[in-house]
DNA sequence: ATGAAAGCGCTAACAT
DNA sequence: ATGTTAGCGCTTTCAT
C-alpha cells in the first residue's frame, strides 16, 4: 500500500522542500534545483558539538562519549540529516584498483564479450575513482593463470576478479593471493573450496536443470538419446551444469538416455566433428545440451545432417551464432548470463571488500532464457 | 582479444600509477589507496590558462577562443585527465526531484512490490541528491490519475514516472505535463501516442509471443482450446501481450483454438469464478495464458477442478502465489519483469532528461522466464 | 575572452 | 574526549 503523505493531499505535498529552505530555479542549469542541504554543520550546531565529533558519530569512530553520541543522533534524526555521498567521496581521496584476469578470448565470443564489458566498465567508472585493468592468460592453462595471479601484489591492486579453471594449483594461487590481503572473486566459473569472497555468476546447477526441463518438455514425451557437449569439465561451471542436467533428466524424463559427455574445448572447429560423429552414430538422437562455447560447430554439424528440426537443442550464451540458430529453429532455447551484470556485480563485491564492508552479498546473476520470441 | 599493455609484461604493469604520482597505503583506511589525481589545476598549468577556462572548455561553455580550446584539449589528452565526478557533483549543489505515480496496490502483489522498490530506490538515492516521492491514484481510475498529473508543477518536480491506464484523458494529462517542462516516462504500461520520453518496461508483444510459444511447445502437438485472461484491456501492456500471443498462436499452433479474452480486473476474487466457468464449459481446455494479476484466482479455480496437470499455464510476474504454483506444477512458466530494474531505468531516464542529455536511450527491461528449475 | 576567489559538505590531520 | 583547520577537485559568481 502507498500511504498518503502526512501533509494533506498527496498532490499538493509533492516535492515540497522538507526543511523549508529557500530555493528556486534561478541559475539552475537544466532541470535541477539548487538547494541548501542539511549539513553536518547544522547537526553540529543543533547538538552543540564540533564538526569532527559529528563526523566521528556518523562514521562510528571511537572516542566519543555515549552521551554525546546520543545527542548527535538526536540532532540527525530531528533535522532529517542525510550525508552527502559526493562530498564524502571527495574528502577521502581514495582510489580503488581492481584487476580482471580473463582467458585470452580469440575464438570464444562469450569471453570476448565479457572482456568488452570489462573495458566498458573501466571507462564508466574512471570518474568514480575506480581503476580497472585487464590481464589475459592462456585459455585452459592453469600454469599461466597461476603465473599471473602470483604476480599480483596487494600494494598495486586491492581486488581481483578471475575467470578461472578449477585446478589445485589455481586454488592454491587464489588462496595465496587472498592471504596477501587481496580480495578475490571468481567470475562465471568457481574454484572451490577456495578463499575467494564469492563466485559472481549464474547458478550453474540451476542452469543445467532448466536445460533438462526445457528439452524434456519440448520433446513432449518422445523417447531417444540426448547428447551433452561441454567445453571442458575442468571448468567448474560446465561440470555444474552437467550435474544439474543429469539430475533433472534422471528424475523427470527417464525415457531419455543421456549419452556420455563430450568435450569440445569451447572450440567450434573441434566440436563440429564430434557432434557430426554423434549424429551419425545415433539415428535416435533427439536432443543436444551444449553447455559450453563452440556453438558454431554444433550448428554446422546439425545443419549438415539435415536433422536440425528433429533434434531439440538447448545451448548457452546468446551470441551472433546462437542468435541466428535460434531464429532459424536449429536451437530451441538459449540459456544466457549477462556479462555486463557479472562485471558490475564483481566490481561491487570487490569494492565492498576493499571498503571493509563485512557480509556484503552480491546479488545473484540471473539466468536468462531466450527462445526465438524474446530475443532482445 | 585482450591486448597486452604497452609497458612490458602484463603482470608487472598491473595497477601501476599512470601519472607516476607518489602514493602509498600509509594512512589509507581499508583497502583503498590515497592518490594525487590529475586535476583541472594541472590541466590549467599545462595549458597556461586559469581554472575557470579549463572548466569552460570541459563543459562546452561558450566564451572561449578556439585557440584556447585546443590548448586545453591538448593538455587534457596529454595528462590523461579525467574529471572527478564526486567533486563535480559536490560543486554544483543541485538536487533532482522525481515523482512516481502508481495505482493503489492493495490487492495486487506486483504493484505492491513495485511500490516497495520505489521506496527502496528513494532510500538508496537520498545521499546522491535524488529525491523521490510516491503518489497513489485509484486503480483503473483515469479521472483520479488525471487529477494527480494535473496537480504536478515543474517548479516542484522535474520528472514523473507513471504506471498509467491508456485512455485519451490520461494521454492529454501527460502531454500537458510534458508541455509544462516536466519529463515523463510511462512505467510498465505505455500510453501512446503521447509525449512521454519513453516507456520503461518489457516489450509486451514479445512477452505474449513467448507465452504462446511456450504453451504451444509444452503441449507438444496436443490440440484443444486456450483461455486468455487479462486484467483489463484498458491497460496497454495487457492489450499488447494479447496481441503478441494471438499472433504467434495463429502462425505456429493452428491446432489450438484461442477463446475470447476474459478480464478479471487484476483481482483474484473476480478472476476465480470466470476461470472456473471456462473450465466447466470447455472440457477440452488445454492451456491458459494469464496476462495480468489475479493469479491466485486462476490457481484456485484450476486446483479445485483437479485439472492443473492437464492444463498448461503461463502467467505473468513472479510473486509468492505464482512461485508456489510453479513449484506445485500448476503453472508451467512465469514471465516476469524485474521491478527494481524498471525503477532504476526510470530514474536514469528522468535524470538524463533533467540534465539535458539529449538522446539518452534507457536499456530495455529484460523479459525473465521462470520455470520450476530456475526460481531465484 | 579570461582570471581570481569563494565555496560545495565532508574528512583527517593535528591540537587541546 | 573533543575542537580547529586545512583541504578534496570542481563550479560559479564577480572582476577585469
Amino acid at each position: 500500500m502507498i500511504r498518503a503523505t502526512d501533509r494533506g493531499p498527496a498532490v499538493t505535498a509533492v516535492c515540497r522542500d522538507p526543511a523549508g529552505n529557500a530555493r528556486g530555479r534561478a541559475g539552475a542549469a537544466e532541470g535541477a534545483v539548487r538547494v541548501r542541504r542539511v549539513t553536518i554543520r547544522d547537526v553540529a550546531a543543533e547538538a552543540g558539538v564540533s564538526l569532527a565529533t559529528v563526523d566521528r558519530v556518523l562514521n562510528d569512530r571511537k572516542g566519543v562519549s555515549a552521551a554525546t553520541i546520543s545527542r548527535v543522533r538526536a540532532a540527525v534524526d530531528h533535522l532529517d540529516f542525510r550525508r552527502d555521498a559526493f562530498a564524502a567521496s571527495l574528502a577521502t581521496s581514495r582510489e580503488h584498483r581492481f584487476l580482471f584476469v580473463l582467458p585470452e578470448s580469440g575464438r570464444n565470443s562469450f569471453m570476448a564479450n565479457l572482456d568488452r564489458e570489462v573495458q566498458a566498465a573501466a571507462g564508466r567508472l574512471a570518474d568514480q575513482r575506480i581503476r580497472i585493468r585487464r590481464v589475459p592468460y592462456h585459455e585452459f592453462n592453469d600454469a599461466d593463470l597461476c603465473r599471473v595471479l602470483d604476480g599480483i601484489s596487494a600494494e598495486e591492486c586491492m581486488g581481483v576478479a578471475v575467470v578461472a579453471v578449477d585446478t589445485p594449483s589455481v586454488r592454491e594461487a587464489i588462496n595465496t593471493l587472498v592471504g596477501r590481503g587481496v580480495g578475490v572473486v571468481t567470475l562465471v566459473s568457481d574454484v572451490t573450496p577456495s578463499r575467494r569472497l564469492d563466485c559472481i555468476g549464474i547458478n550453474n546447477m540451476s542452469a543445467g536443470r532448466v536445460a533438462a526441463s526445457l528439452i524434456g518438455r519440448f520433446l513432449g514425451g518422445r523417447a531417444g538419446k540426448i547428447a551433452t557437449v561441454a567445453g571442458s569439465l575442468v571448468l567448474f561451471d560446465h561440470a555444474d551444469r552437467l550435474h544439474g542436467f543429469n539430475q533433472t533428466m534422471a528424475r523427470e524424463f527417464p525415457q531419455l538416455l543421456i549419452l556420455p559427455v563430450i568435450e569440445g574445448r569451447d572450440d567450434s572447429a573441434a566440436t563440429r566433428p564430434l557432434v557430426a560423429g554423434l549424429l551419425a552414430q545415433h539415428p535416435d538422437l533427439v536432443g543436444i545440451y551444449s553447455m559450453g562455447a563452440g556453438n558454431r560447430g554444433i550448428i554446422e554439424a546439425l545443419e549438415a545432417s539435415g536433422r536440425q528440426r528433429d533434434v531439440v537443442v538447448v545451448a548457452h550464451e546468446l551470441t551472433a551464432h546462437s542468435r541466428r540458430a535460434l531464429i532459424a529453429g536449429t536451437f530451441d532455447a538459449v540459456i544466457h548470463q549477462e556479462a555486463a551484470d557479472e562485471v558490475e556485480n564483481a566490481v561491487r563485491a570487490l569494492k565492498a571488500f576493499a571498503d571493509g564492508q563485512v557480509g556484503y552479498v552480491p546479488p545473484r546473476v540471473r539466468i536468462d532464457i531466450f527462445v526465438r520470441d524474446n530475443l532482445p
